[in-house]
DNA sequence: CCAGAATGCCTAGGATGTCAAGGTGTAGCC
DNA sequence: GGCTACACCTTGACATCCTAGGCATTCTGG
């Protein structure tokens, strides 16, 4: 039960250009593998925020291809073998570049939508 | 390398779907043609928010298709032919839940960007 | 011991939305 | 006459996301 697979109607799904950098910020944490990745997103957002794997996964080559991540295998707590994934310089550099363009679309947008005449 | 997603410093690109949104807003205020609509948000958002032509139209006759703006000819302040949109009904309706959307995302987001460990 | 769920990785295909770059035509100004 | 601003529209490319699968391992219950 408690599928998470489930989608009430009019929820709100992710922004293009949104998802690198929620990604870099959970890795920017500490190293965290994909599955994981999923979790500590959706649990920070109160399950506001639905990640697919169809997503992630890509992104992740994308984000790794860049520079931005470097990926590690290991073990997790439940001794099984995952990828962890943490920042690199760039990465976090690009990260604080990313934050600073959301917070600035975010006020922009802001500022639209309580205009009035 | 030749990442194509090159942009200006300073320059903020718009999220998918938000765009929608922004459009929706403008012509609540008051029935507006496509070209003033570029000026108005650009003016609005402190230049902030580019919206281009090829963004633009598409959008427009994307809104109207799902019945969310309609259009009527008429003359602007300089004696030209326009096409002005407004909002209808069901775009009122769906602007605000656009609006809902948009915020329960940014609080989402705003949420594991501000989460520590 | 075997089925199924949960964990963890990955890929293919299609839909959507944005952008760059063009095109049309009119009005006003030097 | 040529240039700029206004105002409309189209095409093609491309990045990103989602749906919908597949594979392999571990744990649990009957």
């Amino acid at each position: 039960m408690a599928r998470h697979t489930e989608k009430a109607p009019g929820d709100a799904e992710l922004l293009q250009g949104t998802l690198d950098m929620l990604i870099l910020k959970v890795a920017a944490l500490r190293p965290i593998h994909g599955y994981a990745i999923v979790q500590r997103i959706q649990q920070i957002s109160r399950e506001a925020l639905q990640i697919r794997q169809g997503s992630l996964y890509p992104a992740l080559y994308r984000l790794e291809n860049q520079g931005l991540l470097k990926s590690d295998w290991g073990k997790t707590e439940t001794g099984r073998e995952a990828k962890y994934y943490s920042l690199t310089k760039a990465g976090r550099k690009h990260f604080e570049a990313e934050t600073a363009g959301w917070k600035r679309l975010c006020d922009a947008v802001s500022l639209v939508l309580e205009s009035a005449e």
